[in-house]
DNA sequence: CTGAAAGCGCTTACAG
DNA sequence: CTGAAAGCGCTTACAG
């Protein structure tokens, strides 16, 4: 129940001063500093002995290394939850392995002034995920943090952000090269008509967006139909908006999928926006007995950590979320020894063919 | 580019001292001093025009509260992977909403000496995940860990933990009223033989090991079949032992459902220690041509964020792991108020009967 | 090679 | 009601 020994308690048992105490344990910083080997031992198995940890607080004030990088984990109002799912968490987990090798520990920040934690120094730098929505309440917002950012030299990187106004160092994945591998997936397999289920809801996000045209572009002129009314998503499409639930977007899949059988008007390969809703397809197609991949091929977007074991197991996008956050990482490490770095990274993701389409 | 103001910056355009600002800034810990309007507003106004926010490492070095709780996020050795998976994401989202009403952030710790942390004072408080395997190399370890941490009142908690050796403050699931739910519905579904699902590992987790006890003792006596040869863990089975991937079971349900359609003794419902291995389950059950639920019912435990979408939607038992992440930060804020504070909490887990058994 | 001392940016008794 | 001053536990020039 004693008090945590401090420097001073090693000191006093060591019978040196304070300051030798500091240099012994501080060799990087003191390195044209000679020390004896005696003291150096005799610190060395004092401070072990009374398994002394420098104090946090004291360390901070003096050095200027927090040994933590901020992970903004909050999600865009519009998605009334604080919930995060399993891209987010994918993301986490390349950033975790890379900081975990430098000794780096990850702090989760929630609420809105991300900022204030670079600027107190409690975090040494900050990796942002960036929904982007097609509209966006607080874009004006961000581009002044990114603005102060830039100019300040701060270590931040974006990830999956496009930002048209201003240059944000940023780790994306390449959805016009995913488009491309699951345009060249359908016209292999011959699919005559093709079909899009993104998220149905007004402000929906751009990456499906940009993987619609994407696909559009590609599929032009090689004679496979990809018609506007096979395309569920927004609210044009006619299905009421579907209410957010965190990251999730399983009931935009059941609903596209709904809306698409009752039509009549079948498409013979259904490419998602994501695998959340390549799985809501799917399970709304096993309810209406549509079999796939016979009737129907199912093309998702992401590769989650279990798509390998869905039934039918999920024919994909794979976006290395693991390895982005891992590059940002390292990117962020870069930037703190070499504060005029700048990058902009672009991931290529890969095709994985399975069961489903 | 200019330095970020200080306290002194504050003090000195508004005319007052350091101490005044201080006071003005933090009225909680200063509530028995006056300090006139006029200098509230005004030491008020500049700090918020010089948009001054207080040193982290000052703070701390001065203060006791750092505002953050330390998560292990840490797989024990035996995973081979430094991934999390949903279960600690799920966990995750309930200790970060509780947090967040307190204006309290996650560390996410890897690494292993964790009790560190909390001696430095970089953080409030720990909640530490427990993945109790049967045989636990590091149990004396963290037993000494715990017993340290109670002699000194910290505020640590242990999620789905239980500890022989001492007392240790706890939110566990009642895996015992879990499988009483399940033996429930397996009688009133009128399933004549059952099987069992686990890890095939050498050294499983204890939680599997509990459930397959607990069904079993349910099942005792009510003329439902439950023989030993189909219950698939461990390694007696005969199965050889599936390497770990991080925290996820999916191949374990692949091989459990593949033999058992080998060995032609196939239960009619087949119960599984997690949702990852029915997914695999489910997922070898359709290459195999077997029909679920019609030729086998299949329950999982956990209620995956996505198992009422899967294919069938999973009949499973809910763990309420958001709850108990929330469950588990109250207690630390107690503990943090009242050092004497200790909680043994026991969480009741629901069934969730869906499609597939 | 080692120590005494200043100071990092705050908070908090203590005076007035 | 406000200020001057000590001190939180370290690190780092500066002497010797």
């Amino acid at each position: 129940m004693s008090r945590k020994p401090g420097i001073r308690d090693v000191a006093r048992a060591a019978g040196v001063s304070v300051g030798t105490v500091s240099k012994v344990l501080n060799p990087a910083s003191s390195a044209n500093i000679r020390i004896s080997e005696a003291t150096r031992g005799k610190v060395l198995a004092l401070a072990g002995e009374l398994n002394y940890t420098a104090n946090y607080g004291a360390t901070l004030l003096r050095g200027r290394r927090t040994g933590t990088i901020g992970f903004i984990a909050n999600l865009p109002d519009e998605f009334n939850s604080p919930v995060i799912s399993s891209y987010q968490m994918r993301i986490l987990n390349g950033l975790s392995a890379a900081a975990q090798g430098k000794g780096y520990q990850i702090l989760l920040i929630s609420g809105s002034d991300y900022s204030s934690f670079l600027e107190i120094k409690r975090v040494d730098a900050l990796m942002l995920i960036n929904f982007r929505l097609r509209d966006n309440q607080k874009l004006s917002e961000m581009i002044g943090m990114y603005r102060t950012f830039n100019e300040r030299c701060c270590p931040y990187v974006v990830i999956n952000n496009t930002c048209t106004e201003l240059p944000v160092p940023s780790v994306s994945v390449d959805n016009v090269r995913g488009m491309e591998l699951t345009a060249a997936h359908i016209l292999a397999k011959g699919y005559e008509s093709v079909g899009f289920a993104g998220e149905i809801t007004d402000n929906l996000q751009q990456h499906h967006l940009e993987r619609l045209a994407a696909l559009r572009k590609c599929l032009r002129g090689t004679g496979t139909a990809f018609p506007e009314e096979l395309c569920m998503l927004g609210t044009a499409c006619g299905i009421p908006p579907i209410p957010r639930t965190g990251a999730f977007n399983h009931r935009d899949g059941l609903e596209a999928m709904r809306r698409l059988a009752q039509s009549g008007n079948m498409p013979r390969c259904l490419v998602c926006g994501n695998d959340d809703i390549a799985q809501g397809v799917i399970c709304m197609a096993a309810q209406l007995g549509i079999r796939i991949p016979e009737e129907l091929a199912v093309i998702g977007f992401d590769d989650q950590t279990d798509s390998a074991y869905w039934n039918p197991p999920l024919t994909t996008v794979h976006q290395p979320l693991e390895e982005m956050g891992c590059a940002a990482c390292e990117y962020l490490f870069e930037k703190m020894e070499n504060p005029e770095a700048f990058k902009q990274i672009t991931i290529k993701p890969t095709f994985m063919e399975r069961m489903s389409g």
